[in-house]
DNA sequence: AGTACGATTGGCT
DNA sequence: GCCAATCGTACTT
C-alpha cells in the first residue's frame, strides 16, 4: 500500500535530532494558505543538539525565543534572525534539540509562493530561488514567528508534513553544517543532510560529494 | 535603558 | 569574495 502522502504522525518526530535531520530528506512540508496547498519536498537540513550543542540557540537552555526547542518533537521552533528574515526548525527528541529546514523543492502552489517571496512581481524568477536558503523558504511559505512558532505539526491545520518518496543512503550527503564560526568542535560535525545532485540545495560542499563517490555511492 | 550581535540574503567588486 | 541591511533577543548596567 502506497501511503505517500499520508500526514505524519507523532511517532515519525520521536528521535534523535540527528536521526530526524536525516529522516526529514524527502518529506514533504504543506503549507495551507488561504486555502491553497503551498508544498515542498525537504531537500537540507541541520540539526542542532541542545545542552551539548555550542553553535545551538538552546546551548545554555530554555529562553523565551528557544523555548520550542524545548517542547514536544514535531513542535515548530521559529525565530527572527538579522531583524528581517526567519528560520524554521522542528525539534526533535532530546531537550532543547531540533532540525533546520534549509532548502525545498518546491512542489505545489509555485506561482503563490513567488507571491510572498516576490511582493514587487518578478516577472522571470526560477523555480529554484524561492526556497533554496532557510529564510527563503519561509519567505515563500509565508511562515513567520507570529503565525507558527510554538504550533505543533501533528495537529496544526495550516502547517504539517506528509510522506514522500524514499531517498536512499547512497543519496544522502551528510557533511558540516553552514555558518558556525564560533564553537569549534562542533563546526566541524557532520549535522547537516542533502540530497545529492539537488539543485534546490543551498549550499554544496563539493568535497563530502568527491569522498562519496570514492566510497563507490 | 543600553548594547552587541546573529543557524541570512542580495547586491556589488 | 566582501559587506551592509535591520531589529528582536539576551544580557549588562
Amino acid at each position: 500500500m502506497d501511503d505517500t502522502h499520508s500526514r505524519l504522525g507523532r511517532e515519525f518526530f520521536e528521535k534523535s535530532g540527528e536521526k530526524l535531520s536525516r529522516a526529514l530528506i524527502g518529506q514533504i512540508l504543506v503549507r495551507l494558505s488561504d486555502g491553497k496547498r503551498l508544498a515542498g519536498r525537504i531537500v537540507e537540513t541541520e540539526a542542532y543538539l541542545g545542552l551539548v550543542d555550542k553553535a545551538a540557540h538552546s546551548f545554555k537552555g530554555k529562553t523565551a525565543r528557544c523555548a520550542a526547542m524545548f517542547k514536544e518533537p514535531g513542535t515548530a521552533y521559529v525565530y527572527n534572525i538579522y531583524g528581517i528574515y526567519c528560520c524554521m526548525n522542528i525539534s526533535s527528541q532530546g531537550d532543547g534539540c531540533a532540525v533546520l529546514l534549509r532548502a525545498l523543492e518546491p512542489v505545489e502552489g509555485i506561482n503563490e509562493m513567488a507571491m510572498f517571496r516576490w511582493p514587487k512581481p518578478k516577472p522571470r524568477f526560477k523555480v529554484k530561488d524561492l526556497c533554496n536558503g532557510p529564510s527563503k523558504l519561509c519567505q515563500s511559505l509565508s511562515l513567520s514567528k507570529v503565525n507558527f512558532d510554538q504550533h505543533d505539526l501533528v495537529s496544526d491545520e495550516n502547517l504539517w508534513l506528509e510522506k514522500g518518496g524514499v531517498v536512499p543512503d547512497s543519496m544522502v550527503v551528510q557533511t558540516k553544517r553552514v555558518n558556525i564560526d564560533k564553537a569549534e568542535e562542533w563546526s566541524s560535525k557532520p549535522l547537516r543532510f542533502y540530497v545529492l545532485h539537488n539543485e534546490f540545495v543551498s549550499v554544496r560542499d563539493k568535497e563530502a560529494e568527491r569522498q562519496m563517490e570514492g566510497a563507490g555511492m
